[in-house]
RNA sequence: GGAGGGGUGGCCGAGUGGACGAAGGCGCCUGACUCGAAAUCAGGUUCCCCGCAUAAGCGGGGACGGGGGUUCGAAUCCCUCCCCCUCCGCCA
């Protein structure tokens, strides 16, 4: 949500933001709205403030035992116009909010207009000497994971993981969060279905819904990031400024609906329903999120560089930042064998968007203020797990066992 | 799922229809005392919205789990939903 005042005063801008990030909502309606509210609020408030005069001198009769049915007519009257009053500015209120919750939010200067723009590459080029597979044939032939079986429990593009597959799974789930606990991160193990209320903070409501997996007896979502629920653990919070930034890593399994993107270029682990993610998160002070962002890369950085993968980071162009984010950078991994990047993480800064839809504060000796809200993958496994096996799998058919995941696979140095 | 009890400010806790400030305590801030601190004393200390001034501020309105209602007037009464606790039932 962005804030009011900003756009009283920016509704040219704002307009233009929201064309540039692709999204239609009409501006010169919820302009004509938000005039017709504060005109409304002035006139309650109006009247509110004389219905209490009134209200105050019959409480002050009473007490002296005495009555005056003029008086009470009059409130009654007064009191019947304003509740009209009140019913109207509730329903311009909830369009106005129907309205606003569909603007995403404003981007940073520095985010390009048109192109993707690539930072940098990181690791050498990388070839094998002989006819690698890829990922999906490789896993198969290893037994590490069988695609028939998961759409039999549950559907297509959902993966059944099995032996050394679901091993050097758990491997990297538990690698990546010791990684990030180790340097100050504060784990936490979140729900995975969260409310209606909670999508709306984070902004995966009202746009995302269709994407979403939804329990429809208690209205819940199934969680599609675990930046949904972290952000939530603070929601209606006022948090103490000395405590920021507050970081938190936490691991879930991540479920996304992926609808209308079926066809080419899905199978295997590359798009998927579930999928498990090592979440970054972070609240930060407003003046400081921007150092807290290029913390956040760097972070995600050292965990893909500590696994040996070849990757580069790419700073998103407006066109392609997600709704709640002003500044988002993508790490993508390289598939040395259907010779691709594959995005693995997405570090983002959505400043106080998300804070201010989901009410997250903070308060300083004489004022509060918002506070800024960041997030990181650290990171996601499908695609991580792609390049290891297209990476490291040698001509015998083994795979080679990235050095820091070996002390969570028995010190194995080769699969099988 | 059933029965009962509860949800009040940063925290504890009083308050069952009317008094400008929701008592009191704790914590915190400022000042006095002190070489300094503790103790003591005095004062201050919620958030949101609208408007004016925008450096602090001022005026008005709203908020006692959320939403709705009764009433001139609701923390207090009614309806509804959520959450917590106790007991019972069911169940992994």
């Amino acid at each position: 949500m962005l804030d009011l005042k900003y756009l009283r005063t920016n509704w040219d801008k704002v307009k233009h933001i929201v064309e540039l990030r692709g999204e239609s909502v009409d501006i010169d309606e919820l302009k004509q709205l938000d005039h017709q509210r504060r005109q409304l609020v002035k006139e309650c408030d109006t009247k509110r403030a004389e219905l209490n005069h009134l209200t105050r001198e019959i409480g002050k009769l009473k007490r002296e035992g005495r009555d005056d049915p003029k008086l009470i007519e009059t409130a009654r009257q007064l009191s019947a116009e304003i509740s009209h009053l009140e019913e109207r500015l509730r329903s311009i209120e909830a369009k106005f909010m129907h309205l606003l919750l569909w603007i995403p939010n404003i981007v940073h200067a520095s985010v390009p207009l048109d192109e993707p723009k690539i930072l940098r590459e990181v690791g050498k080029p990388f070839e094998h000497k002989f006819d690698g597979l890829d990922h999906f044939t490789f896993a198969e032939q290893l037994g590490m994971i069988d695609f028939v079986r998961g759409a039999k429990i549950a559907g297509s593009n959902f993966p059944l993981y099995i032996g050394w597959g679901a091993r050097l799974e758990r491997a990297l789930i538990n690698y990546m969060l010791d990684f990030h606990v180790k340097r100050g991160f504060k784990e936490v193990f979140t729900p995975f279905v969260a409310n209606r209320q909670s999508m709306i903070g984070t902004g995966q409501l009202p746009k995302l819904e269709d994407d979403m997996y939804h329990i429809e007896r208690e209205d819940f979502f199934l969680n599609p990031t675990a930046e949904v629920t972290v952000a939530n653990l603070h929601r209606e919070e006022m948090l103490p400024e000395e405590k920021l930034p507050l970081r938190y890593v936490a691991y879930t399994a991540c479920f996304r609906r992926e609808a209308g993107s079926y066809g080419r270029g899905t199978r295997g682990l590359k798009r998927v329903h579930q999928f498990n993610k090592v979440e970054l998160f972070s609240f930060a002070h407003p003046e400081h999120s921007y150092e807290e962002l290029e913390f956040l890369l760097n972070e995600a950085e050292e965990v893909i560089k500590s696994l040996g993968l070849r990757y580069r980071v790419v700073l998103l162009p407006i066109h392609e930042l997600g709704f709640a984010a002003a500044k988002t950078y993508d790490i993508e991994v390289w598939a040395p064998v259907s010779r691709e990047w594959l995005e693995v993480s997405s570090v983002s800064n959505c400043e106080a968007f998300q804070a201010r839809r989901a009410k997250i504060k903070f308060r300083t000796k004489h004022r509060t203020d918002y506070v800024h809200t960041l997030n990181a993958s650290g990171v996601a496994t499908p695609r991580t797990f792609i390049a290891i096996l297209e990476t490291y799998q040698n001509p015998d058919g083994s795979l080679t066992v990235p050095e820091v995941l070996r002390p969570y696979l028995d010190g194995k140095k080769r699969i099988p």
